[in-house]
DNA sequence: CTTTAAGCGAGACGGTACGTCCGGTCTTATT
DNA sequence: AATAAGACCGGACGTACCGTCTCGCTTAAAG
């Protein structure tokens, strides 16, 4: 699935008032502080006094165009959106999800990464929460296809609901390296990868649908 | 696998140097006011100086005994583990998960627990996140019973990884309701423990096996 | 004596650059607002941005003309310059002085008026105090003639000093209401003209004459 | 009359809460510092920042105990309230008058004076113009008695009011020169000393009298 | 039952960061 | 080419909390 820090274009301002130089070179400098100072020394330090010093601009300049760090951080992660991402297609479901869940791990494993901060610094701030889910409601639906070409193959039921599939796949990822916090194992996105792909053939993570009789309609859909 | 808020019994000081009278009342107004506060804001108004004030205690008791507000959630994420917890046993393995993700749903689902509030917390505090590392260390090692007698009755490999099932059973919650932030589904619980438990019968969920042959061996291991 | 805000025509630019049109207009809205916002909240209010934005002008626009806030104030005071007044007539001394300092104190008795706003100002910027004292100038020039005639009519010496008795006799005003900042006595304008007058009668505001024997005469007064 | 700078003792803090040991010596440090700021560079330049560095002291400490620069000008004027001064005693109501002017005249003559700051300050700051009228009032009951000597001697009438004879003989020296701004002449504080006491003679000084026959009474006490 | 020292209340302090306001300069876009 | 809109820099404001310190005083535990 990747991760909101594989792109640095920051492409152009949200409100395209003044394009040309100064202001856009401005913005430009205030985010790549944004980004250094987090990746150096995580959310903590992480102020507006930081930031501007960082950028060579002043304090005030910071509070009249974005307001706090919540807002710097979700105009970093929107403009970190790499447009141009798009999902793995090894023929398999299973390979698919590993290589998701391989980016994933190597965005988080090791140590504290843009991503892991941005995660953590979500939980602070308002906006950077509400940026984030938007980074993530774009790659699930991205990587859609992932599944829809799984169930087209015929490895999956018909029904199977993709945003579970990748859910089920990456969340063991997300919850051992961030929550339990336990030392990377390498095998870890393999297994979540496996383990998704298996309940997504047994039918398991079809969309709404409540499974009518769990042990024998598993038993058949695996058979 | 529950939460950490279950309890409230704040057993004993770490350091027993004085154990009656005021000393005690103290800590326990203390972690009161934490878990208050806590319920009430959130992690942010968390301050020393508002738990303080709540406790009807002065700024520097805190900091003498408690050093920051890190070590406040420690002691009332330690004080908090509830050492009559047990996990359920219904006789299914799929049932037990859904039992378990019921737990789980409950203490994240409805606003700002103090569940979540204390895993937000421990992004911000060290002294935190490793109490909490410590309840979910003791809470999947209480819980391996329930993939034990599953693969005692033969719902899933005998090398089934029991902390392996239940992290896949638990992740997709925590990562829907806390990093995704998607509305509360209801049905969350029991797809997610029915693909755990779909998985550990398809054998995705061996311990260190790095499964050999994925697709074959899976549908023999359902057989 | 007055005050400088009795006055309101605004006549002409000291520098006549633009008589007619926007220039003359901008200039009248913008003094206009100076003269609003310093009897709304006082000199503390008094800024720029306040000024441009009742105006409905741009700030560049008011620093361009205007330099500082002093700079509105010293064009306001003088622009209030009224032309047309003259001092009171009532053919005696004492009564003249009278009327004088009624007009005194009518200007800053009641509360914060536009007068003790001015003073309070010309403390702050030199442009205002300077414009302050030709304002003072000139009052003290256009109302000697009260002592004049009252030197023609015998009441006083020759060699009286016309701009000692009018400070003499409004000074206390200023002294209690904007220093001593005493309750506004109505009996003050009389008693401060009649001790000027009296002063004057017994010959202690003569100009530049040091007063040849003090003790005898004054004792003579005396006796 | 002198001025509020004549004493530099520090005596005691208003509230004496820590008399001993660093409260104490923080808060001369801080004071001192007023006063040397306000001398060399009058009251605009008194920030409170400047304040806090000039008394190497930190900017908290400072809006801790005195909220703000009006709080700081109260307590310096409070603290330099000199109990010590007492009235001139020549023998003569004009003569001590005169005396008296002569300590206002120098408080006000040469420059920006400590005092002709403080007066400045007073129009900005509510807390440093109250402190200033208790300064004054103080002063004038001190000086009671050079009226009533006065009066005792038969210099004056028996109604004579002291602080009305205070009044106009200080009045005019601070008028000219802090709201006329006139060069300083050292004519001055005989000349308004002597207008004072000769209108005292004249009985134009008495008390809530309304003087019952202006003209002639005022030609017979001449006469 | 006394001693004694750990713990507490109280207040002040240096320090960092906040978010705001205003003054004054400089740059961009417009007309 | 001039001017109006607006972004910028810089200084100060007043506040909240942090973590530390130094005093006395209480009080629980040990002798």
């Amino acid at each position: 699935m990747g991760s909101p820090s594989s792109a640095s274009d920051l492409p152009e301002p949200a409100v395209r008032r003044r394009t040309g130089g100064r202001a856009a070179r401005v913005r430009g400098q205030v985010l790549a502080a944004v980004g250094e100072l987090l990746v150096e020394d995580g959310c903590d330090s992480l102020t507006v006094d930081a930031v501007a010093g960082r950028a060579g601009v002043h304090r005030t300049t910071v509070y009249r165009r974005w307001r706090d760090v919540g807002g710097l951080l979700a105009d970093l992660l929107d403009s970190a959106a790499d447009d141009s991402w798009s999902p793995p297609d090894t023929g398999s479901l299973e390979e698919d999800l590993v290589a998701l869940n391989q980016e994933v791990f190597d965005a988080l494993a090791d140590g504290p990464t843009l991503t892991t901060v941005l995660i953590t610094a979500s939980f602070r701030f308002d906006d950077a929460a509400r940026a984030l889910s938007r980074f993530w409601d774009d790659r699930h639906a991205r990587s859609a296809p992932v599944v829809l070409r799984a169930v087209a193959r015929g490895e999956a039921p018909a029904a199977t609901d993709p945003r579970a599939v990748l859910v089920t796949a990456t969340a063991p990822l997300y919850h051992e390296l961030l929550l339990l916090r336990t030392a990377p194992d390498p095998a870890l996105p393999r297994r979540a990868a496996r383990a998704a792909a298996a309940a997504a053939r047994a039918g398991a993570l079809t969309a709404h649908a409540p499974a009518p009789a769990p042990t024998d309609a598993d038993a058949d859909a695996d058979g």
